[in-house]
DNA sequence: GTAACATCCCGCCATA
DNA sequence: AATATGGCGGGATGTT
């Protein structure tokens, strides 16, 4: 069993967080054994509450750092709006720093190099960072060397990536060098389709955890939580802004500032989330998962598949269903 | 597959 | 003067 660990700084619903999670959450799904899980997931936060599970994949949350005997197979430090201030304290760092120096294997993800570099470890070594965040990097820990126009750099044991999909590409590599590339490749298949148009240019990009969003913009970060919790409500952009007391325009023009997607394709992607959750998760009906998640009708659910995943939703269950409830899984 | 219909969202500009 | 806000038009996109 190898075991992966994210400390994240504090859990947010981030996609630095979920995304590479979920590569290796998928990758578990994936296993062709039938008794073994290859990657037994765990995330930590620092402060205790403030660990999310909701994202959808199997989590064992723990609090704190300092309870965490063992280090893990895996260690990931995941970015996020507090990460930089992880960095500046010296408990937490100390905490990471012991961890960090007996995992055979360390990545972090965006802002996550901060943290690292703190402990010294990186010193003498190259590394990347969110390209907003790179000249910072390297005023501040000058013993380490940024490579600002890398996607993920790999040194020694250490892996740091730039953006939010440099994260899963990373998290990707990690699984390949594990299981092989055929493994690696079945699970972008399923996950980076989410975040390219069909013309492959980038619909939901770095910028969403860009710099702006860290406690300016805490407000659409909230909504944001509560529409994932409220899929089934009125998400137009009418209502969310009278939700937020602004007018419809401003509302839709800070929201993508904040955000870095629209308003519209933000409702459309966490729809498209939970459904394709409650159809590789369980057996519930079409019908049922369509207005659980908001989708008018099974139709326009079947559309909005088939437009972003260019599957249709019953052969994305029948594909991605995991191995252990798949009726006879073929090779 | 098409068509009618609804909503989104961005540029432009006036206003605060 | 400079910036944020709100209304409007209408092509693009999504829904039924």
């Amino acid at each position: 069993m190898h075991r992966v660990l994210m400390l994240a700084f504090p859990v947010v619903q981030t996609l630095d967080v979920v995304g590479p999670l979920e590569v290796f959450a998928h990758a578990s799904g994936l296993a062709p054994a039938s008794h073994t899980v290859p990657y037994e997931l765990t995330l930590a936060a620092p402060e205790a509450g403030s660990v999310a599970t909701s994202c959808g994949v199997p989590l064992h949350a723990s609090h704190g750092f300092a309870e965490i005997a063992d280090p893990p197979d895996t260690l990931i430090l995941a970015g996020g709006p507090g990460a930089r201030a992880a960095a500046r304290d010296p408990a937490i760092v100390d905490e990471v720093r012991r961890l960090a120096e007996r995992a055979p294997r360390v990545a972090t993800v965006c802002t996550g190099a901060f943290v690292l570099a703190a402990t010294g470890l990186l010193d003498g070594r190259r590394a990347v960072t969110h390209w907003a965040h790179c000249r910072r990097l390297g005023e501040r820990f000058p013993a380490v060397t940024v490579d600002p126009d890398a996607i993920f750099v790999v040194d020694g044991k250490f892996h740091t990536s730039a953006g939010v999909t440099a994260g899963i590409d990373l998290a990707l590599a990690l699984v390949e060098r594990d299981h092989g590339r055929a493994t690696a490749l079945t699970i972008a298949r399923e996950l980076v389709v989410f975040l390219k148009r069909p013309g492959g240019q980038s619909q939901f990009s770095d910028h969403l955890l860009a710099d702006g969003g860290e406690a300016r913009e805490e407000r659409f970060h909230t909504l944001g939580d509560w529409m994932r919790r409220h899929l089934a409500a009125d998400l137009s952009v009418e209502a969310l802004a009278e939700r937020a007391a602004m007018s419809p325009r401003n509302f839709a023009r800070r929201f993508r500032a904040a955000m870095g997607s629209t308003p519209g394709q933000y409702v459309q992607r966490l729809r498209l989330d939970a459904a394709r959750r409650l159809l590789t998760g369980g057996d519930a009906p079409a019908q049922e998962i369509a207005a659980l998640c908001g989708f008018g009708t099974v139709e326009t659910m079947r559309l909005a598949f088939q437009r972003h995943l260019k599957i249709a939703p019953r052969d994305f269950r029948a594909r991605f269903r995991p191995a252990s409830v798949a009726p006879s899984p073929d090779p």
